[in-house]
DNA sequence: ATTATAAACTTACTTAAGGTAAGTTTGTAG
DNA sequence: CTACAAACTTACCTTAAGTAAGTTTATAAT
């Protein structure tokens, strides 16, 4: 059967077109017609590989979504310590390829479906967990259990007010701004002596060089939604 | 003229109910028929007193984030020391009647027209600046200029860092639960003694109470545009 | 009081969007 | 090479946004 790939592809490349028409003219002026149009096809097709308009949103949504978890754990491959893949975490999140102000702009659009959208809810309570689990796993190794499960919930409320003051203001944020954003969190979260603090410095530079070889890699960014990464 | 408060009472009529439509429906599903069902006209007087589907969105954007300075001014009245000034900031931002879940939910459903357009930019910003400013000069009395800076600009962050989750989980967030968030960042961020903490303690405690009167009354309810907060 | 007028409101219409249903084409398995 | 299922197309329906041309109504000046 052709359907299973063909379909597969259909719908990557129409999320992918959903998710440029976002970003082009906003979640509300984004219309099937547009989508098509960005994808080289018509609005039938749209509808043929999408049941309705809200189930094509929650496919941008769950894509853009793991992009996120996909680079968090491409990045993990790499991380030998707790520093390091504390950090892994934090840079996966911020990293050019997946936070860019057309990027943030889109997502901040696109979070408007959540609250009326179940599957939407189940993605994003999903990635909350992921991205917890993840940091208290590696806060642990700096704090007592109960003091990693706080500071692990503070980091992720911030990642989260990182992407929408990114995706909010006119202007676009830097990653290294918001990487050094949650520098500053995580230096005031955990306890630092000079040794550590040399540490985290240490692992910050290494993966966020590993980033640029891993998240900034043409095979990559072929997966990232943002065409202005260009693709191929 | 009749036609100043005549217009400016049914513009807040009609925002209130676009609020509250985009709370029942979803900003994608909410339609000028329906907010002027809500407010009990027809949907011509919508598009009379707002050109377009857009004025009418900014017009809520601009009244509940002008709902948010005015808690903080109401606060500000009642408040003597840089400790309560600044706990003033954080209960205003957090209170029930300004923060819950039906607020929250349209909210993140509002900041979707941020990026396209101007006049949501512009209101969003200068709102950032103010929260901004109140927190550093209140910071400055706990620490050096350039730390409080940074401080305010992190506890800015994560206030909206707060209000994205609750808006996006699909349970409500209680009001304690995000400001003893706040609480813990505060705590991590400033140098605390034993003395400090007691103050802040005592300050928060203070202003929570005040602001069961000052921001659970009547009169600052009838501004809300939750009308799950019963008018009048 | 009467009239002029400006704003409030209404109605009928136009255009565009989402969605459906009934088609035609096309690739592939038997 | 036939049968079938999935890919795509087209024509059409419904509802929403927006417009334009009306009517009503309050009030300010004569």
């Amino acid at each position: 059967m052709r359907s299973n790939s063909i379909r597969s592809i259909r719908r990557t490349e129409l999320s992918g077109a959903a998710f440029e028409a976002v970003i082009l003219y906003g979640l509300r002026k984004t219309t099937l017609e547009k989508v098509g149009k960005i994808a080289g096809v018509s609005k039938g097709v749209v509808l043929h590989h999408f049941k309705d308009k809200t189930s094509l949103l929650e496919a941008v949504f769950r894509r853009s979504n793991l992009l996120l978890s996909e680079s968090v754990v491409e990045l993990y491959r790499y991380s030998q310590s707790p520093y390091e893949r504390l950090w892994a975490i934090i840079i996966a999140n911020f990293f050019e390829t997946i936070f860019n102000h057309r990027v943030c702009q889109a997502w901040v659009s696109l979070i408007s479906e959540v609250p009326h959208s179940k599957e939407c809810q189940r993605i994003q309570l999903a990635n909350d967990r992921r991205i917890r689990s993840n940091l208290t796993h590696e806060l642990k190794n700096f704090l007592p259990e109960k003091d990693a499960e706080l500071a692990a919930h503070h980091l992720g409320v911030h990642i989260d007010g990182i992407w929408v003051r990114a995706g909010l203001r006119p202007h676009p944020m830097k990653s290294i701004e918001a990487i050094s954003e949650m520098e500053y969190a995580i230096l005031k979260l955990l306890p630092c002596d000079k040794t550590s603090t040399a540490k985290h410095f240490e692992a910050r530079n290494k993966i966020e060089s590993i980033a640029e070889i891993a998240l900034g890699s043409k095979a990559f960014k072929e997966k990232s939604l943002d065409s202005q990464n260009p693709k191929i």
